[in-house]
DNA sequence: CGGTTTCCTTGACCTCAGTCAAGTACCTGC
DNA sequence: GCAGGTACTTGACTGAGGTCAAGGAAACCG
């Protein structure tokens, strides 16, 4: 929890690493000229909360880099990681649209640096340029597909199967080539959050690594993956499905 | 299936039973005409689909009046209900959005009377009127909300906490008044239905149901469900929580 | 009306994943 | 270095909920 007052980084819109791939991209460079000016930014470290679930939600956050974990828990203090946000990504535009508390908390889980970007700020360039707001639309339409889809796995598909979806997404992100077709992932993750992504206990996610290893599908070693045959991780999924 | 000709029924937008609660209201009488002129309405007995997962998205979907489940489905048949869409409701504004096809399905659960408006309608009303697109995205947002609420919850209640939630959520639309604050729920599902959207069998739904009528916490009775003290289901979702 | 189908319920059984508890590895600060 | 965490692993046990199989109830339709 480091609160404190980092360092405001001097950060620009103009020169952000992320520009191209944010929601802000179809901005003028007039319009951009105003969320810069309407932007603070700061350094967080991993397991720094950017926010709080139930806290009040004062405008739209943006990460220019780092990685960010969204998570939500229930009354019981069980948890779940609902997703992971990337350089580029925005994130609290839904409470902030709808006006509410923030209804899930976001942490850094690397070093990040997040601009926000005031409630005033956003509500006047949705005013001006609609096309921002279809690019929020388009974001939420995406997520709330991933969502549905968590949705239906969660409740039908088998730990390993799920697991097995999961490496397979994060192949997209953090897959790095390894020889001869095998395929080799860097996670960002420790093994609470892979747990937490799929909604099962570390208990469980340590059995599923080590029935993987048992049956040649993955090996782990700390956070990096080896996968020999990326058919065996779809066939892990498709083999739950029949019979 | 009743995908044969049904009576194009003469549906007015202006006189839409439905029209106050649409994202439509946004829009002056001008653009509604158009709305109008671009749509097509038909009408559903319970059981038809009105698009499948996987099928060509070709606009937005109105329901005037009726009752619609949201369906998703996995590889190996296992099915969710999603959630219920009323009159006034849009489907499927998210594939449209997205330019890609249904990744949902609709089917009546009730006799109902839905509109299509147009792919190209919708487009420039998006373009002309940007408050519309804001309504779209309110209305994705608070989706997204419920999604996540459900991911949370299918990973950490159990299944008589989460069917405790399910007639709580319920009560808000199908509750009508029982005497001495006992509250009566008309319920609009099947027991398939019900057991599809917490995401287990209906032999599960049958036993949880039993065990309600043991601790005396609801009385089933076809589709009229009696809770003489709603606090025992607040206190079914609860006490899953602590302990 | 009886025949068919679909829905719902029940029982017996089993298995997957959660729980509890203990032990190990690793990291950090002193 | 050692003390104290935290993360991870492992084992033994348990139980909630899925599966299978069968029977009953209710809706549908000729």
């Amino acid at each position: 929890m480091n609160d404190g007052d980092k360092s405001a980084t001097a950060v620009n819109c103009f020169t952000c690493q992320a520009r191209g791939r944010t929601e802000w991209c179809v901005l003028t460079d007039e319009e951009l000229a105003l969320v810069d000016q309407g932007k603070v930014s700061r350094q967080y470290l991993p397991g720094d909360v950017i926010f709080h679930e139930g806290d009040e939600c004062r405008g739209v956050h943006c990460i220019e880099s780092g990685l960010v974990g969204i998570r939500k828990m229930d009354a019981g203090g069980n948890e779940v990681l609902l997703r992971l946000n990337h350089p580029g990504d925005t994130m609290g535009y839904r409470s902030f649209l709808a006006g509410n508390d923030h209804n899930n908390s976001a942490e850094a889980l690397e070093p990040s640096v997040i601009c926000l970007v005031s409630g005033g700020t956003v509500r006047s360039l949705l005013e001006k340029n609609p096309t921002l707001g279809l690019r929020f639309l388009k974001h939420a339409a995406r997520d709330l597909d991933d969502a549905e889809e968590k949705v239906l796995q969660s409740t039908t598909l088998p730990v390993r199967a799920r697991f097995a979806h999961l490496l397979l997404v994060l192949k997209e992100r953090y897959g790095v080539a390894g020889e001869d077709g095998a395929l080799v992932l860097e996670l960002p993750l420790s093994r609470q959050d892979m747990a937490a992504m799929i909604g099962i206990r570390p208990e469980s996610m340590s059995r599923t690594i080590r029935s993987f290893e048992e049956d040649d599908i993955a090996h782990f070693s700390g956070r990096r993956v080896h996968v020999a045959r990326i058919e065996d991780l779809i066939r892990e999924l498709e083999h739950s499905a029949e019979l």
